[in-house]
DNA sequence: CTTGAGTCCGACTTATTTGATCGGAGATCA
DNA sequence: TGATCTCCGATCAAATAAGTCGGACTCAAG
């Protein structure tokens, strides 16, 4: 369950490893094709194209066109999050279809839901985790992201 | 992104409902039926019952044959989880095919893979979050959960 | 004991989403 | 100019979810 499509995988494999080029390499300049990405960690080719377009859309990266073209991390990787990434792919976060009240889209169950302002609650922290954590904090193997709870006060990862 | 199914959604609505009529009533001992949810909330009838089922056969309810049947909640409120319910529904909470490391289950890009750790640590976080909420928790609009991350320390709700 | 209303339960069909693919237009550098 | 590479729309196929159907079982009243 909470499984995320594989397309948004593949945006996060993309995107770390641009940052990767990017900043740990000795190549700062350095623009990453999409063939390298895809043999590297055996993605569809034309799949992630799509992907890439995507992110590029969305201001995530930039994209170089032409012969030694590629694509370029558009801000520093710990101004990227998950969240960001993620949201770029699939659409905005929302666990139930009626989640973002858009006008005349009423739930069938709205009237008598019980359970619409607790799941708010539940999505709006994941929403929260999601966004704290950045590209570079997935990079190097840095922050562990605690919670707290009522119930685990006290447990620690 | 991230959306929980209908299932999952009417069976948290079902078991809110259970909840609330032996609980918060006068009859302690009522049962209730699938129609009697069904109707309430307009959710197909024979949709409801499979998910009854399912979650009667994950210990969520009990099952109560014959005329004057219906669903009992199989233990008190406070000691089921949401993701006790979610997972009874949808499978095991993964973000990615490759969370659960099965014999021979192999990802095509597990060698080189770079954002499997990162993951599973947010994969794990959310698991703790909706483990940390329970149906009472869902009926009165009790606890609220926080989070804390480095990125956003002293950032409450 | 018989009967029948009411329920549980599994298999089946249909609809929606996701994954993957193809072909062409536009841009850049040698 | 010409070759190479990215960008972008439309399209096809597979997987999953949503919804439906009919039979088996259980209890309680008569
Ligand atoms: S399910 Fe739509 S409002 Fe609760
Ligand atoms: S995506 Fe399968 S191991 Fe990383």
């Amino acid at each position: 369950m909470l499984k995320i499509s594989k397309k948004a995988d593949y945006a996060l494999m993309a995107l770390q490893h641009i940052a990767l080029v990017q900043f740990g390499d000795v190549t700062p300049g350095r623009v990453v094709n999409t063939k390298e990405i895809a043999e590297e960690y055996n993605i569809p080719l034309e799949l992630l194209a799509k992907v890439l377009q995507a992110l590029s859309k969305n201001g995530m990266i930039e994209s170089h066109n032409g012969p030694k073209g590629g694509y370029l991390l558009a801000r520093n990787a710990s101004h990227i999050t998950i969240a960001q990434i993620l949201e770029s792919i699939e659409g905005p976060l929302g666990l139930t279809d009626c989640s973002h009240e858009k006008d005349g889209d009423f739930c069938m169950q709205r009237e008598h839901c019980n359970i619409r302002t607790p799941l708010l609650k539940v999505q709006d922290s994941i929403y929260q985790l999601l966004n704290s954590m950045t590209l570079q904090d997935m990079m190097g193997g840095t922050p562990l992201i605690t919670i707290q709870s009522p119930s685990t006060q006290g447990v620690d990862r």
